[in-house]
DNA sequence: AAAAAAAATACAATCGATTGTATTTTATTT
DNA sequence: AAATAAAATACAATCGATTGTATTTTTTTT
């Protein structure tokens, strides 16, 4: 039951510690012949290394430290799969922790895995997060930062990964306006949060391209829930005024608002075009089919993941912030064109 | 950028290491006034508890393994929401690692995790694992287990939380039968898998209670991806020959079959009625829904991970095995049924 | 075969916190 | 005020592996 140590080892052959160390890391100041013989007992007597020892006089956990605000999301839990893919290539461990959005848990993570000594940090931070002091203070004690999806600009940092936000929202806009929408409505976030700041913006942007007049009680703020989305739907429902559109800054309030439609005995895309943003699994089978943006999250933790690693490797000096963007993929569902007749 | 040590504290107030060890570990061989100096000093400097180190002393890591067969996944990620939310509260950190189905990673990562001297291990084993003497190692070693959703039968554990899936089974082939079923097909998966015998018993059973005779044929094996349903319903669009019901082990599956369906013009329920397992989020917005079996991965995470810290808690005797069902809940949809009218 | 060089192994300190025991300081009792 | 008890603190070993240095053994050179 309990495990065998170096030293055990050691005893059983008549030789040092030391010598059994080197011979496990594969050391050449052990003789082959030695070496095979530790190796042997070693196996016989189920050794296995202690890793809490070794990290310790290693000074280095390896463990990388994983903050999203949810883990039953489906985007963090895609990124999630991507960086523990990576990480368990790199022979890097993650300890996974969820904020659950509140900045305080956020901050007590953050001190637990400082704690912990992780070798770097990957987080997506959380709704109310509104500054980055904690986030600082990683730095500081020389913890490697690397931020996917969501950041905070202004925090020194290895790199993020991003989606193109501004594209994002200007492509889902122009693509409305392609379709013959003029008069749209935008559901953003908290505007605290650059990503839906960005979304906003590239919405503006398109709309000015195109000589469409930027109306401001057209973009509504809300927390992005399905709820959100049918709730801001029903109360315009009376008053839609012409409205022919809508770029939802996630897919979750355009489901909402869909539904909302729906019920009402509206139709998407005749009555009303919906773009989304995400593409969330449900985003595909709904009917219509919801068109929306696509954040591949396989690829954006693989990406943010080898980021950390690379820099881990690289010895630690954080010469140049790298930020990667990645070009949302607008998916053209049925949402924004008439159905496709299913022979 | 260094972190503080208990030395260097103790240094800068002309006391012992193992004095302020316990000021910060609120002994009471520390006087009040003593404690209140060194908290004060260790919040100057912005120490932090070196865990690597604390852990080895105590020989305990406060960190926990959990295995699951891919992270993405709707009801793994969820199950795991539910782990880190239990283990969090309980001072506890979680190493997430995934073993994409393939027993070869499972075995590597245990590996790994028993090296980290985890305190514990949660796991859903992969479909390819058909012997447990890689779990057994970990008994043996007398890190306690706790199975969740997929367990190996006769390895020795903590316990395991389970659906009744005998009585999913059961209930979905009854459910199907009241619909007015009586040739029903049923889609089940890698047979060594306890869950899709088990559900199939229940199958067999609902059959046999209503008086339907059983046809081997109707069983059909795969890897219940959607893939799979798409091809299994295929293959025997020719030859129907009176089936009207399906009950599928997994959504997914049934989300093929139905995609099938739609694309050679039968409508479900009527043509066929269909049944999935598992309530993925995309079963509640296809139309038609999918009728399924609802398994709680959330409850499901925060039970094994109480199990498991109930009895790490307790001293870790194993004594009784305990083993959770929880009654899956039959969620009624319209692939069973005429849809509602929408007003 | 002695001397020098190289290889293999042993020794001991170290990583940072914890903890049983010993010592010193303070408080209490007579 | 001396004796005793209790409280506070210091000392030192420990967890298990790693690693710089010292020592021993083997090999090579002259």
């Amino acid at each position: 039951m309990e495990e065998a140590t170096i030293h055990e080892i050691a005893q059983v052959l008549g030789l040092h510690s030391s010598t059994v160390s080197r011979a496990l890391n594969d050391s050449n100041r052990v003789k082959p012949v030695t070496k095979e013989r530790i190796r042997k007992t070693a196996a016989e007597l189920g050794y296995r290394r202690n890793r809490m020892a070794s990290n310790l006089r290693r000074k280095k956990s390896n463990t990388l430290g994983v903050i999203v605000p949810r883990i039953s999301r489906h985007f963090f839990s895609t990124a999630i799969a991507g960086i523990e893919e990576v990480a368990f290539r790199g022979g890097y461990n993650v300890m996974i922790c969820q904020s659950l959005e509140k900045q305080d848990r956020e901050k007590q993570i953050i001190d637990n895995l400082m704690e912990n000594r992780v070798d770097g940090l990957l987080i997506s931070v959380s709704m109310q997060t509104m500054e980055g002091s904690h986030l600082a203070a990683c730095a500081e004690k020389g913890i490697p930062l690397v931020f996917f999806d969501r950041r905070i600009a202004d925090v020194a940092c290895v790199g993020s990964v991003l989606i193109d936000d501004f594209q994002g929202g200007f492509k889902a806009t122009e693509h409305l306006i392609k379709r013959g929408c003029k008069r749209i409505i935008h559901f953003t976030g908290a505007s605290h949060l650059e990503i839906y700041r960005k979304r906003c913006a590239g919405y503006k942007a398109a709309l000015e391209k195109h000589g469409i007049p930027f109306q401001g009680d057209f973009v509504v703020e809300s927390g992005l829930m399905k709820e959100d989305g049918y709730r801001l739907m029903r109360e315009r429902l009376g008053v839609l005024d012409g409205v022919d559109g809508i770029f939802s800054a996630n897919d979750f309030a355009a489901l909402g608002a869909m539904r909302c439609l729906k019920e009402a005995g509206k139709t998407v895309p005749n009555d009303l075009a919906l773009v989304g943003f995400s593409n969330e699994p449900t985003s595909e089978v709904i009917e219509p089919s919801l068109t929306t943006l696509d954040q591949s999250g396989m690829e954006m933790g693989r990406l943010a993941c080898d980021l950390l690693l690379d820099h881990i490797a690289s010895g630690d000096q954080i010469s140049v912030t790298k930020t990667l963007m990645l070009n949302p993929k607008l998916i053209e569902r049925d949402s924004t064109q008439a159905p496709q007749e299913v022979k």
